[in-house]
DNA sequence: TATGAATGAGCTTTCATTCAT
DNA sequence: CATGAATGAAAGCTCATTCAT
């Protein structure tokens, strides 16, 4: 009957259900999540659902990846040549926390990219999932490496360790930031983030 | 099998089923473990799980009840009073990644607490968990202040970001060690502990 | 389907399945029936059942409440004003017989409207049903008052006894239509009606 | 182990399930009744039922059976050769509003007896119970028939509506004594004996 | 005999997926 | 393209029945 429908306009679309799915996947989980009321979210018809994925599986690796490049872009767009590693770190810290803070919707997709990942093995969107999980850890991976060239970062410490030191400040802090942490999410998250800063840069011994 | 059971057998069947919920539950999350698979796991009939929970629900936050209660007592029973502040959270950092490798089933647990927690808000059994789980935190909380007070510990920095921190790098170093991580596990974990514990301790940054 | 559906259209869906919930139900009762059988004699996928009824208590009352309204509407349809209370009981008992007379698979239905009662006490849609066999009943005993007013009926039989001895005998003479009658269904519904109701309007005492 | 059991120890121990049963079936009918509540009734174990009874189709055509027999005996009992055939239906009348009076359990177990027999069309058990039934409706035929040859009972009216009529009146009433009712029950028996006989045996209609 | 833990078939219910409109 | 009613496979849960003790 219609036109075929413009490019940009069918990423829009997809965009805006992926939108609503993180939101949804982010609160429950995969398992728990039923596609009734991811289509309510995004305002559409469950059948649309399947006019722009393949099936949920499809959805819910199109939306991690979708969201893991999105806050991957993010993280890059406030860093420039002319920073050095620790600020890098600094960096990458403060905007994450800073993106979380913004869509505290999200902030259960973590657990979900964590945790139930094991459940498509096989599947080249999950692989392709995975890739972009790694690609940012082998950036920061490449930081700390060029900060210990440069002599500002101890040399006695596994640059892996260091690495899952730095992710596992941040996820949990985030974490932090859910309705359920135990404490309660920081007001300034600048102070926050020179705060956690402080305790990977400079330890929390004294003297 | 008929007469009375005995209170202890029953306990241990129990535990016998919540072992194979663990490593169910772990692997795939809450909405996804389907109850056959469980009742599969811990070699008896699906309608033998009725006899001792309630409902899935209940199994679930029973299992992770149990979870949390043997983890917490593994780790209290490697503490004792002659221990200075610092040694003790290294003490809870060995101590947990220590069980974690050796029940590797469980490294996905962590996620699914965190995570699938805002399924059940209303269960007392679940607040009953939560519970659990500040507990722990409180009591880190507790030797953070009293290695600032002995003036071991920076006072610079928050207690709570200290103690997030501190949890972030252990959840995250536990999670490596599951299947999909992005580093091999570590062959000895001491080794491992002393290097995350150096991260948190001395920082990363040099002089 | 596609597209939204006609709100007559759901009604005539909700109806169609009632009506083969009526028939199964009438024949074995709420316990023992199984939702895929009405979904069979319905025409439908056990699925559909869901997209119509909440569950089966749902299924079940609602298809009761469907029932008594619809012979209470049938009933009423063939009593006008002119009509003097006896003549008002016997075509009561004439359209009730022959109501049955007509939809045979139902004759079960009083059984388990008076029986299965217990099982809901709680629900909306429960009082409501039992609301609507209290307003027959209050009819009658109105229709009963009238007669005695009129001196058409004694007044040394409480209205009480006179309608509980109308109903049992209406109802007890529908039973036998059923397929295990002990007697056969008798072929002119008139005279059957004639024959009953001369047992309650003259009594069987000669003389 | 141990003794064989007494014949009579063991019809002891059957009748004393069977009162456990009819007091459930009554309640909740035959699809709806758990054998386990049945046990806790009876205050043994529920395997201990299966010693005693096929299955549970077998407990519950023995136990109507069981109850259709006590009530004729009881009915019978209470009639001897001196009395009229008015006299009968009203002794069969009384002691019947009696018997279920002092039985409030049982009186479900009616409808159970008219709906749900459809269940077990093909068993022999099944058929002996159809058999008492009809047992009584034949005496009942054979009383009105006697009545009508002593010139006591109108001979235009059909035995068979005779009948009918008297135990649709009974079973009504008796209906009545249950919760859910929608009279209040008697406190005296007698006087809404009279009261029923006095509908059947007279009429309703005036002078 | 009596027990009650264990079983698993079968039922209720949910929900990803399809397809006629 | 979009819809949402319909589907049916699969999951949670119940309970009649069995059997080791």
């Amino acid at each position: 009957m219609g036109k075929e429908m413009d490019l940009n306009e069918r990423e829009l679309k997809r965009s805006n259900i992926m939108n609503a799915a993180l939101k949804i996947f982010s609160k429950k989980g995969y398992g728990t999540t039923a596609l009734d009321e991811v289509a309510q979210e995004a305002g559409i018809a469950k059948g649309t659902l399947y006019l722009y994925f393949r099936d949920k599986e499809d959805l819910f690796c199109s939306t991690l990846l979708n969201f893991v490049e999105n806050l991957a872009d993010y993280l890059k767009s406030h860093i420039n040549e002319k920073m050095g590693p620790l600020e890098i770190l600094e960096s990458i810290a403060f905007n994450e926390l800073n993106f979380f803070s913004q869509n505290k919707d999200c902030f259960g997709i973590f657990q979900t990219i964590l945790h139930e990942n094991l459940l498509f093995s096989h599947e080249k969107l999950f692989t392709l999932l995975l890739q972009k999980k790694r690609d940012l850890i082998n950036y920061e991976v490449q930081v700390v490496e060029k900060g210990k060239k440069e002599g500002l970062i101890r040399k006695d410490i596994d640059t892996e360790d260091i690495v899952i030191s730095f992710d596992g400040i941040l996820t949990n802090a985030i974490h932090q930031f859910g309705s359920m942490g135990v404490f309660t999410p920081p007001e300034d998250v600048l102070g926050k983030t020179h705060s956690m800063m402080k305790v990977l840069f400079n330890g929390i011994r004294t003297g």
